[in-house]
DNA sequence: TTGTATGCGTTATCAG
DNA sequence: CTGATAACGCATACAA
């Protein structure tokens, strides 16, 4: 079975006794071939298992229907389900997707960039890493003119860059209006590391459902932790820690930590543990196996973000939106109740 | 900043006043050429951010110095962990990562197959499709000379191939083992589908440690799933049906099937559902949220599956070891006590 | 030490 | 309708 001589259209020319330029076209339905002539070819390419070389394509072309992703981590299922939306779509259009992970290193995104950058990807889509100050490695893709797409994770002072984002203002003020309706008034707001935006696009969702709803600002019980599980424990404790003040309910900025956070609380017995209503970001399945479950979960809708975000791209590269006029597109969340 | 005439070598070349084979050699540190001309021309190239174009060498290398990987899905721990493993290995060697899901549809993984293909992969690493039966869209790679490695999931009634696998025997006896030594007499376990190898090769780890352990067999602390919750919870009270003969202790096939039988039997109040002991293959970060946690996990330790594959796969593209000569690697398992 | 020529596999232009 | 030829960007054998 094992064939040494590549199949190639020069490999098929031969065989059939016709000029190379006859097989490609034939391969490719021009209309001036003839019907015959297609059949012959058609049927030797099927028979000698012939596969067009992409390299080469790519190389005549000066295009390789390639879209890079560069995203930190595969094991957040945010980043997982939004490469689904963005490989649905891509497909469709005719584009590969290479995805690359920076595991949060920017040592690893440059290289994961300049990877891609050789390969002539045709569009870039990125979620940086929590250390990407500079971006000279990203910026060289708009220099050789292909566009990138920043989606969820962007640099947040850059005005001049594509983005596309959750609407994570929304998503926090929905779920503190949803406590608030049901009757809390001491509602304690968990958040991310500082220097994520996210963290205070999402407090500031926090507090603007508060203010409308005339339910007073308490500064006490706002908290942040960097995801270390001690340092959630640590701002927990805090949260908790005035008797006089006594939080009913939380929202937290993303779901791993409200988990530390309700297990934390019910490990030290707080008294009104049972009446404690949580909601955290992510909207994991596996809240169904929890005995204390949130009360609902703020869905970021992660396919829809990658959606967005190849849409955008791929007009881009069709140069439908011009590559200088910078977008920002937002994605609402939903909140879903559980149980 | 943009950029409009690409640079390539001959643009370079002619920046220089000088050959495109002088700036190709100066380029790749040729012994022959100048160091001062060297100086030069890396100077040019650095400045005007020349990046080889990867489609033109592989071409003329034939040689993509890409490893393609096809697996069900990302949303599996066990994959995305494994994907960690190759990714190491892959990076060292000089090799790039192509992802592709193939969501367990056949037609997805034929797709993803000849998309590889197409890019001329040096090796395909590759965990087909619950629904793979034929193989020929896999076996076009080894035909044309580029090696595949099945791992995890494999044909496994066909030896012609060469696989990388968990040894998922060791892992359940060494499960069974763990809790008749904690002196349980009653040990169920719950399967995976039945279509599945590993299915049996795990029920077969469970029956041998029974045997050597002189437990006796009982075929009703059995029972299978198909990973369908309904399918799970009827699986489960097949397994507690007999009053005569309660399973005191469970093995199980995946940790996810054992989240819901778990979960199963607290809602109906199990009378004595504090006292057993589960352990499922998986070991989830998630399980130090549960109220009621298996005892122990079986950790398959994918990074060591993945890293295995790509090693061998390495070997097989260097001709270290010879494409004919099947090899079956097995990996073992580690149990892990929980608390 | 540098330059010329060729070819990798494909598409496209133009001539026949 | 078919074929010869050039070009894409790069590496390399060979010539100078």
């Amino acid at each position: 079975m094992m064939n040494n001589t590549p199949v190639t259209l020069k490999f098929l020319a031969e065989k059939l006794k016709m000029s190379v330029s006859t097989v490609s076209k034939a391969l490719n339905n021009y209309p001036t071939i003839n019907e015959y002539t297609k059949q012959r070819v058609q049927e030797m390419a099927r028979d000698l298992h012939f596969t067009p070389n992409k390299s080469a394509i790519n190389l005549k072309e000066k295009k390789s229907h390639i879209i890079g992703i560069i995203l930190p981590n595969l094991l957040d299922h945010f980043f997982t389900r939004s490469i689904y939306g963005v490989e649905q779509f891509a497909t469709q259009n005719g584009y590969n997707v290479i995805i690359s992970q920076s595991h949060d290193d920017l040592e690893k995104e440059i290289q994961s960039a300049n990877m891609l950058l050789r390969s002539r990807v045709d569009g870039l889509i990125v979620a940086i890493s929590k250390h990407t100050q500079d971006f000279a490695h990203l910026d060289q893709f708009e220099n050789m003119g292909i566009p990138v797409v920043y989606y969820t994770r962007n640099p947040s002072f850059n005005l001049s860059c594509h983005k596309v984002l959750g609407n994570t203002f929304q998503g926090c003020y929905q779920a503190t209006k949803f406590l608030i309706d049901r009757r809390h008034k001491k509602i304690a707001y968990l958040g991310g590391p500082k220097m994520i935006n996210f963290t205070h696009d999402r407090f500031n969702g926090y507090i603007n459902a508060l203010k409308d709803n005339q339910i007073p600002f308490s500064s006490e019980l706002v908290a942040y932790t960097d995801f270390d599980k001690e340092n959630t424990i640590s701002a927990i404790k805090n949260l908790f820690a005035n008797p006089e003040n006594m939080p009913t309910a939380l929202v937290a900025f993303k779901e791993p930590i409200l988990f530390d956070a309700i297990k934390y609380l019910r490990s030290i017995n707080h008294p009104n543990f049972d009446k404690i209503e949580c909601i955290g970001f992510g909207n994991t399945s596996f809240i169904s196996y929890l005995d204390s479950p949130p009360i609902a979960s703020i869905e970021e809708n992660p396919e829809s973000v990658g959606e967005n975000a190849i849409k955008l791209l791929i007009q881009l590269i069709n140069k439908e939106i011009d590559i200088q006029h910078y977008q920002k597109i937002m994605v609402d969340c939903k909140l879903i109740v559980h149980g």
